[in-house]
Parts: C-alpha cells; structure tokens; sequence
DNA sequence: AGCACGCCGACT
DNA sequence: GTCGGCGTGCTC
C-alpha cells in the first residue's frame, strides 16, 4: 500500500510561507483527506497545531520525506472548498497578488459548517384505537400532559413540535417517554433557512423579441455547437434584458447545467429577484450580504446537493459550489460594485471569465451603458457584441432639458432648483405623477463655510469637510466623527457661518417648504439604516404612496416606477469635480440610468439634468442617449493618458502614521523601481498626496504606473514586494490595485 | 507569522 | 564565567 501526501496551504497569510507544504495522509484519514478539505496539522519547530487546506494530493513528494510530518486530522465543521474554488483562488492570487491563503477565504465566504434548522414533527405510530387506550392509561396515572398531546393526535396525527411544546404545554421529557413506548415517533427534518418567502409560480411566459430570441438562439447555438462563448448585450433601459437572462438560463438549465447570475447588492431587490422565482419556483436561491452565515451557508449546500440550479448574488455568487454550471450572467456589468473593495481585489468580471472557462459555461454581459473595458472587448471581436436598440416596455424615451445653473444664478435664480425643473414639478404634482430627484452625493454636499472669510470645517482625523446634519450637527462620512455646529467661524470669529446647503436631507426640507402639499421619501444612507428600509421606501414609492423620491446613486439602480414621469438631476456634474479618470464614465452611466427612470409608464417623460458644465462630453452624450457616441470620446481620452482600458494601472497606496516618512518612505519605493519602470517602459505618475491624503489620522500616499503590458506591472509590485521583505518597516503599509475603480 | 538558533554585552 | 539581547533563517 502506498503512502499518500497532501499539499497543504497553511493558515498564515504572509508572503514567506505562501507555499504548499507537503504532509503525510495517515492510514486512517485516506479517503477523508481530498483536495479542498480543511486540516488541523503541525507546524513549525514548536509543532504548533495550525489549520490548512489541502489544495492536492500525491504519491511523489518532493520534500524530504523522512522529514514529513503527519496531518493530525480533518478539521471539524469546516467546510470543503470543492468544485472549481481551489482553481479560482489561485487564479486570484494570481492576477491580483494576494496570498494563497486569503484568496482561498475569498472564494469561501462561508467556512464554517453552521448548524441546521430542523423541524421536528410529532407522528403517531399506533392505530387510534390504540391512542384512545394509551389516553385512558395515562388519564388513570394523572399524567394530564400525555392525555392532552394523544388526544390532541386522535384528531391530527401529525404535530409540529414547537405547537406541542408550546401551546399544549408539554414537555420534550413526555414527548421522549411517548417516544420509548413506541407510540409517537418524531420525525425531524432539516429546514432550509430561505432568504425569500416563495410565492407560487404564476407562469407569465412572454414571446421574446426577434431582438431577444435573435441574442439567445445565437448564444444557444455556440454552446451547442461546443463554443460557448463570451457575449456582451448593449441594451437600453426597458429593452427587456431580463428576459433574455432567463431565456438563456432556461436553455442551459434543461441540460442539467446550472447557472449564476450576479447582480450589483444595490439593485438585488425583491422586485428584481420575484420574476425569477415566478418562472423558476424553487430551483432559485438569492445571496446577498444581509443573509445570516446559517442563511449563506444552507444556500450554498442547497446548491452543492443540487437542490437548487440558479444562484442570484453579488460577486460572492461566483463560488456558489455547483456540480456543473453552464452559463454565468452578469447584469449591469459596468456597476463598480464588481471590484472588491477589499484585499484581494478582484474583479468579479475577470474571475467570472475565468470560471466560465474553467467550466465551459458561457459568459453573458448585459448594461445599458458597457463598461469602457467590455465595450471595446466587444470593438475588437473578443466577445460577441448584441445591441437591443427598442424599448419594449411601453413608453418613450424621455425629453431632456440640460440646465445650465450659471445661466440660472445669473438670472438671479438663486434656488436649488432650476426654472424648468420647477415648471415640470408644478405640472407633475398637479397631474397626480410622481417625481424623481437625484443628487449626486459624491464628495462636496453639505459642507460648512464661513461666508466672510471661505473657511471650511474639516474634520481633524480626515482630509474632508464635515457636512451637516440635522440638529446642528457636523459629521464625518470617513470617520464617523461628530461635533457639534460651531457658533462662529474658528478662523475670523464671524458669525456667518453656515451649511451649504445641498444634502439629500436639505433638498428634502426645501422641497416640502415649496410643496407643503406633496408626500416626500427620502433615501440615503441615512434613511436606510435598517435591514428592510431600502425595500420598503421603494415599495411604498412603487405603490404611489408618495410624489416625490429624492435619494442619492442608490435611487437609480434599475427599478421600474410606471407612475415616474419627470426626474430631475440637480447637480449633474459633482461626479466631474474629482479628476478621477472614470469620472466621466460614471457620470454618463449615472445619468444615462437615471434618464432612464422616466417615462416607463404610459405617459412620456420629462429629464432636466441641471449643470454649471453643460458642454461636458459625458452631459452631452447622456442628454442624447447616445453611448457610441460617448464611447467614441472616452476612449480616444484614455488612449491619450494610458488609462485603462487602453493601457492597464497600477495603483500602489503607501499609508502612515507620520507625514514626512511617509514622503520619504513613498520616494525611497519609487526610486527602487525605477530601474525596472525604465526597463518595462512603465510610464509613472507621482509619489504624491492621495486623493484622500489623510483618512482616520493616517496620511496617504499614492504612485502609479500605466503600461499596456499587465505583465510589467505585476513585475514592478514583485520589485516593491520583494523590497519590502528585505527591509520591513512596520510604520508603513502598502497596497496594490490592478487597473483601480477609483483613484485614491 | 512564529519560533529556534546564534553570536555579542553587563551581571549574579 | 553566564544570562539574555533580538538578527537570521526555517517551517513540509
């Protein structure tokens, strides 16, 4: 009998033992030990008893092997990393620089095996003649709790348990006596935690489209023919992308594969989700970060026994464990939310591509507004481009107006809203339509400025202005750091010292001082603080309940209001302000989605886009709904500044407690790389302050290096890595982010 | 990361 | 003479 070795990555994430180590499989673990099973093993001089997971298994070691310890066990309630996850970690690991270990927790959101929800039913084993007796029996000993629960099973023969516990008062200790004499048997059943209550399928089978059946036979015959491939469906608002998604995930399903379909967490809504429960029933299951580990977990084992063959989720839906997936569908493909936010930074995009080839599934990207990477995937024939150009949901796209709000101040309009805005509220709220008002958040809303001197409050643990708050109030969004409005300004002593006054909360105060008449909702982060909030303010704007929603990015994220018949966009260009390289694409989308909110009733609809920078490409384009158009400008933008997708970036973020070593420390990495940024061609911005040069008292700096080969870029971080392991400093941390969604 | 081995200072 | 500083190197 031959010995077994396993491969094992051990619990520790540090770049010095991110590498297999070889262990002997004891004679009694075979057949327990396989690939992806987390074990308990010795480590180190001390034997130290660590964790690991087993990534493969040989017969060959190549370690010495008079010198290989032996695996002390399989880990208790771990959960086995099975299917294609061990590939896709070190795929992560890969192309985004992590270690092996902290990539295997990416792609096992859930590790531990939480304890099922069982439902226990109390049966009768006996005929009913039989209970009768035994409740005589027991009615003769004075046992009052066994008569009530048999004769309470002489007119149902089945009980739950929790009833007999609870309303019938009886004890599990006469249940289990019950038990023993044979007559009752209580049957326990495992109970799946279920994100959403499923209400039963009213098929409302839609005829797609020559549009729609043209993209799923096209995407259908691929697979068949053996060549599923990579599609990307450019399709506007209300073109009917959703069905296609189910078209196509039906066709897959009757060949026994299954399917993953990922969907921005924001826009992961119960309205969004219920159509696929209508057409699928119970072969879906919906993830999302809200959900219990219990709730993650059961989803993910429903999934591994087959139980389930669609997934709906965020990102995490990627490592859903199914035996044989064949087609992954990413809506809304350009949403940022797809990149990680936390280290690794992955991109759901790139590991989805990755899973689909790994599996030969097909790889299907829908958005009304294409990321500028996908987009010109789709230019250059490396993935099938579909365009659904009509709208198939009623309704007409909408009228724009551009404002330009330099021409409103200086027609003496001081006030938030515009002219024409206002104009189409009045009409609107006399017809009984409702009203959509958009703000862009991003950075600068609600600081407090001294009037006489410019002054700014800012918050002292962050590079940022605090921005007001009702109760006067001053709070820091990086932070959390609360004071209280200052009575006069701390520079000059005036008192003119105030809130400028362009917050979600001071739109809504404004807006009901002018229509005192009209019922206000209001959504932002801080009305949306509860588990349900989000899905309640929604639901109570999609039931008419109200006239006008005004809320933040979060509005905008494809929801359907058949009643929304004007939006209004009141600062459209606060995204432009940052001179972040995507802020023009991610102004375009957001005005493109928010444009779409309008007119998906009946009735036509009305935009107003209110800007200070009306002839800003990404304003114009978005005015006209014409993405070639923008996408024609952007791209010609980031060929001229290597900014992807043109060429790839390399973010790296050095962080510190003190400023001036910070600097030097920043300049000292960057003067190590230069030999190889020379000799790859890099081209290289900074050391410099970060956008955000200080967050929670740690200052922040940033270079980057653009070149169009991600090859040298991964070389120049293995030059700061390796950098950094010959000399550690611990003041200092760094970062890397490939081809980053935001600058820092 | 954590731990042992190892080669130089001030200590019962 | 030895106890102990933390630099260097290894961990299957």
């Amino acid at each position: 009998m031959s010995e077994i070795f396993a491969k094992v990555i051990i619990e520790i994430s540090h770049e010095k033992v991110d590498r297999p180590f070889e262990y002997r499989v004891p004679e009694e673990l075979k057949g327990d030990v396989i690939p992806g099973r987390e074990v308990m093993i010795p480590f180190g001089a001390g034997n130290k008893v660590i964790s690991g997971y087993v990534i493969g298994l040989t017969e060959t070691p190549e370690f010495d092997k008079s010198k290989i310890k032996s695996i002390i066990s399989v880990k208790e309630k771990s959960v086995t990393a099975d299917g294609h996850l061990i590939a896709l970690a070190a795929f992560i690991r890969e192309k985004y620089g992590s270690t092996m270990i902290d990539a295997i927790k990416t792609v096992m959101p859930v590790r531990k095996v939480k304890k099922a929800v069982e439902k226990k039913t109390i049966i009768a084993k006996v005929t009913e003649a039989e209970l009768t007796e035994a409740a005589e029996g027991a009615e003769h000993r004075k046992q009052r709790a066994k008569v009530r629960l048999l004769r309470e099973l002489l007119s149902n023969s089945e009980i739950p348990y929790s009833l007999v516990t609870g309303k019938l008062n009886v004890s599990s200790q006469t249940v289990q006596s019950l038990e023993k004499s044979g007559l009752i048997e209580i049957e326990v059943t495992r109970q799946y935690r279920n994100p959403v209550t499923f209400r039963q399928a009213e098929e409302q089978r839609v005829s797609l489209s020559d549009e729609q059946s043209f993209i799923t036979e096209s995407v259908d015959r691929d697979f068949k023919n053996g060549n599923p491939g990579t599609y990307l469906i450019h399709g506007i608002t209300g073109s009917g992308k959703t069905e296609v998604y189910m078209k196509l995930i039906e066709d897959r399903l009757k060949e026994g594969r299954q399917a993953i379909l990922l969907i921005p967490e924001i826009s992961l809504t119960y309205q969004n989700v219920i159509r696929f429960y209508r057409r699928f029933g119970d072969k879906v299951s919906v993830m999302h970060s809200k959900l219990s580990d219990g709730e993650k977990y059961d989803q993910f084992e429903r999934a591994r026994k087959g139980e389930i063959s669609i997934m709906i989720g965020p990102s995490s839906a990627l490592f859903t464990p199914f035996a044989n997936p064949g087609i992954i569908i990413l809506a809304e493909e350009h949403e940022n939310a797809y990149k990680s936010e936390n280290m690794p930074k992955y991109h759901a995009r790139e590991v989805a591509a990755y899973l689909a080839k790994l599996t030969g599934s097909a790889l299907v990207l829908g958005s009304a507004t294409p990321s500028l990477e996908s987009y010109t995937k789709a230019l250059n024939g490396e993935i099938k481009l579909f365009t659904m150009t009509k709208r198939l949901t009623g309704g007409t796209l909408p009228d724009v107006d551009v404002v330009d709000l330099r021409e409103e101040l200086a027609k003496g309009n001081r006030s938030i809203f515009s002219e024409r805005l206002k104009e189409l509220m009045d009409d609107r709220l006399d017809k009984g339509e409702q009203i959509m008002l958009f703000l862009n958040r991003r950075g600068v809303a609600g600081f407090v400025s001294c009037r006489s001197c410019g002054h700014v409050i800012k918050c002292p643990h962050c590079d940022v202005s605090l921005s007001e708050h009702y109760g006067r109030k001053l709070m820091c969004h990086y932070c959390g750091y609360e004071t209280v409005m200052p009575a006069e300004c701390p520079e000059c002593k005036s008192k003119k010292i105030a809130g400028f006054k362009a917050g979600t909360e001071q739109i809504e105060e404004l807006v009901k001082k002018t229509y005192p008449q009209a019922i206000v909702l209001r959504m932002d982060a801080d009305t949306t603080k509860h588990k349900d909030d989000y899905e309640s303010i929604l639901s109570r704007f999609a039931n008419r309940e109200a006239d006008i929603l005004i809320g933040t990015q979060m509005i905008v994220k494809g929801h359907d209001f058949k009643g929304v018949t004007l939006v209004g966009i009141l600062a459209a260009d606060m995204s432009l302000s940052n001179n972040d390289f995507r802020a023009g694409e991610r102004t375009f989308q957001l005005l493109t989605q928010a444009a779409g909110r309008a007119g998906r009733g009946e009735n036509p609809g009305n935009v107003v886009i209110q800007t200070y920078q009306p002839d800003h490409y990404a304003i114009e384009f978005a005015s006209r709904q014409d993405y070639e158009g923008f996408y024609k400008e952007e791209y010609a933008y980031r060929e001229l500044s290597s900014y992807p997708p043109a060429a790839n970036l390399l973010a790296v973020q050095f962080i510190g407690e003190d400023r001036g070593a910070l600097e030097r420390f920043a300049g000292h990495i960057d003067t190590v790389c230069a030999p190889t940024v020379a000799d790859t061609k890099t081209r290289r911005v900074g050391p410099g302050p970060a956008m955000l040069s200080k967050k929670k008292d740690l200052y922040r700096q940033v270079i980057y290096f653009k070149n169009e080969d991600y090859e040298c870029l991964v070389r120049i971080k293995d030059v700061i890595e390796k950098e950094t392991e010959e000399n550690p400093d611990k003041r200092f941390n760094i970062m890397f982010d490939f081809n980053p969604m935001n600058s820092f």
